[in-house]
DNA sequence: ACAATATTTGACCGACCAGTCAACTACTAA
DNA sequence: TTAGTAGTTGACTGGTCGGTCAAATATTGT
């Protein structure tokens, strides 16, 4: 019953993804998103009850993409340090496409706005964290992956060191932001990772090398 | 000639950075600083030209603090893990003495208003990425010590490595703001380090070990 | 045909935004 | 004394902000 469905609710969360993530939140406005997305500012309240919850539903339609991306590459069929490799690449192209598409380097839509938003607005910090944990699951199983390969030290502490490798991530993709550069994402991103985690050189290579 | 200097400028500046460190720059209206501040509007504008020229003497204030810490704990009379060491130490008590200020975990504010701004304010942006540069010599020059000394591997790129060091330290910040805590910073934060430049388990102790 | 519902429209609101300005005050040098 | 100047004051502007609303418009089930 009622008027036809229209996609405008999935036009607002897109083309609120493209404007915060490329500017900040504070510094787009519902009008901006409105006028971009050819939605009426009403229209936009039917929608969401404020922009705070079309922020969050647009991040949770950003990590769903995400998290499918994610299960594939840590897959448990793929050697443990190839989904490192995958995911590092991934990343890089990731930023390379959409910094094609919008015209500067982004970083991490969760970080940047976390950041930004950490005193300002509860629950999206909240939100933040949340998507933080669950990405962190996935790098936590790969290094118990790793250690009982012996490829990195058995006493490692997982759960730590996959926090480590979360805001190294993090860093790195700030940092590409704020320079508006990803050479050094293409160029070191792997081997650093790779540092942080202690594999030895040996293991750089091919994981068919070991057992 | 004219009326009394007052510290209305330095006033400004100090509300400023703590408001803006605490929330961010387009949470913090012109006129909530001057309220803080107790200074009127006119008188912000009698010695800032706009808000973003007040965010820049901001940085500026606060770098030059910084840089005065980092010319101590980087002295080449300290030897170089210990300067790392240090490093982490004055970065774990400053979050915590200015999270017992404003209440809550700020994180590294030039990474902050870095990533909110970046594509928002060219100059801040570029202002930042000085910042970061001029950081990142105190690593490298301590990393080729590091390789001199045989800390660690003498085939180390210390310019890249500086570079993931600072973007390391930015992101355990960044997650630190976001999550409100501290806790992880103060655990695991040196051992991270250490681990991510290379050096081996035998140094992480006292360097007089070592010749 | 008609009632119920879902969606759209765009004018409208008060609050707040960054920034302006002319008058005013306190100081100094001549 | 007085001219010049650095600093202060607070009312003011035009524009933008997030958000509201009543009316219009489709679409459905009955």
């Amino acid at each position: 019953m009622g008027r036809k469905p229209t996609n405008n609710r999935e036009k607002l969360i897109e083309t609120a993804l493209e404007l915060i993530w490329l500017e900040s939140y504070n510094a787009v406005s519902v009008d901006d998103i409105c006028k971009k997305a050819g939605v009426q500012k009403g229209s936009f309240y039917h929608y969401f009850p404020s922009k705070a919850h079309l922020a969050l539903e647009t991040m949770d339609d950003c990590v769903q993409q995400h998290i499918a991306e994610y299960e594939e590459m840590f897959s448990a069929d793929t050697p443990p340090l190839e989904r490192f490799r995958k995911m590092v690449k991934f990343i890089t192209q990731q930023q390379k496409e959409v910094s094609a598409q919008l015209g500067r380097v982004c970083g991490c839509p969760f970080a940047t706005l976390g950041s930004e938003l950490a005193a300002q607005d509860e629950g999206i910090a909240h939100k933040v964290t949340d998507i933080c944990s669950q990405k962190t699951v996935y790098y936590q199983r790969t290094l118990q992956d790793l250690v009982e390969a012996g490829i990195i030290d058995k006493n490692t502490d997982t759960q730590a060191k996959a926090d480590e490798i979360f805001a190294f991530i993090v860093g790195q993709l700030i940092m590409a932001r704020i320079k508006n550069d990803l050479k050094y994402l293409e160029e070191n991103l792997e081997k650093a990772l790779f540092d942080l985690i202690g594999v030895s050189q040996q293991h750089y290579g091919s994981e068919k090398l070991r057992a």
